[in-house]
DNA sequence: CCGCATCCTTACCGATACTG
DNA sequence: CAGTATCGGTAAGGATGCGG
């Protein structure tokens, strides 16, 4: 069974899972870093503003286990960890780079719609409560 | 201020909002279907495995109060309603489908990875309980 | 410095029932 | 057909304290 054989609309298959595990808040963030270069633990924390320390910590874990991520321990006191990007990993933060571009790209456009949505909601509101007879 | 100063990186940074509204688990899925032509929503919901009628329900929403999608309500009996792609929407769809492919390209190498890493895991609490004295 | 363990709160999600 | 409303379980996530 190839890969071609595959499709994430199944409920069952493999790669709803990897996709799961892709699309989660932080991943494509660290990944975004990890590619310019490897990096220590503290420093993720620290430019990955607003992660706490258990969740970089478990996201860091998992990507670990899927290799798209290796941890190194330099056994200096205190203990230096390091993080880098493999070449599987390289290769999925290529294609989720232009994700965090696009969102960067058409938030204008979003937050935009979002104003008209939700402005039209509240008129909407607005007309049931002036005329109730209507519902 | 234009789009190159936003970095989401940044907490407060509204690019974050949208990063964190796109890469939930359905939103993939759905735009996938939809820019291969309107589509109703029952008809989304079984194509789209899993997914229960209130989760798509609220993805739909978020969905359209975003402008990614557009909903049309025809006035048949019982209503019928689309959903359809919107050009922004669109240009979505096309950063994110790379993304599902990535998935269904490498699940194996992630399976494999994860098989070794699990593998390793219980090795080592092998050693540990055979030489509880070594921790 | 780099985590893990624990407690505790909150947000999510499925199941169910009901409307137009 | 296409939803909304409500309830209850579960799992994610923040806060804190400890250990290698």
């Amino acid at each position: 069974m190839n890969h071609m054989d595959w499709n994430a609309y199944a409920a069952l298959c493999p790669t709803r899972q990897a996709l799961d595990r892709i699309a989660d808040k932080w991943t494509v963030l660290i990944l975004g870093l990890l590619c310019d270069g490897p990096m220590r633990f503290n420093a993720i924390r620290r430019r990955v503003e607003g992660i706490s320390q258990k969740v970089l910590s478990q996201t860091l874990k998992s990507l670990e286990r899927d290799g798209l991520v290796v941890r190194t321990a330099y056994p200096t006191v205190p203990v230096t960890v390091e993080y880098a990007i493999t070449p599987i990993g390289a290769s999925l933060a290529d294609t989720v780079t232009p994700l965090r571009r696009w969102a960067e790209e058409n938030i204008e456009s979003i937050l935009r719609a979002r104003r008209a949505y939700d402005q039209a909601e509240v008129q909407m509101a607005d007309a049931a409560f002036n005329s109730p007879i209507q519902r």
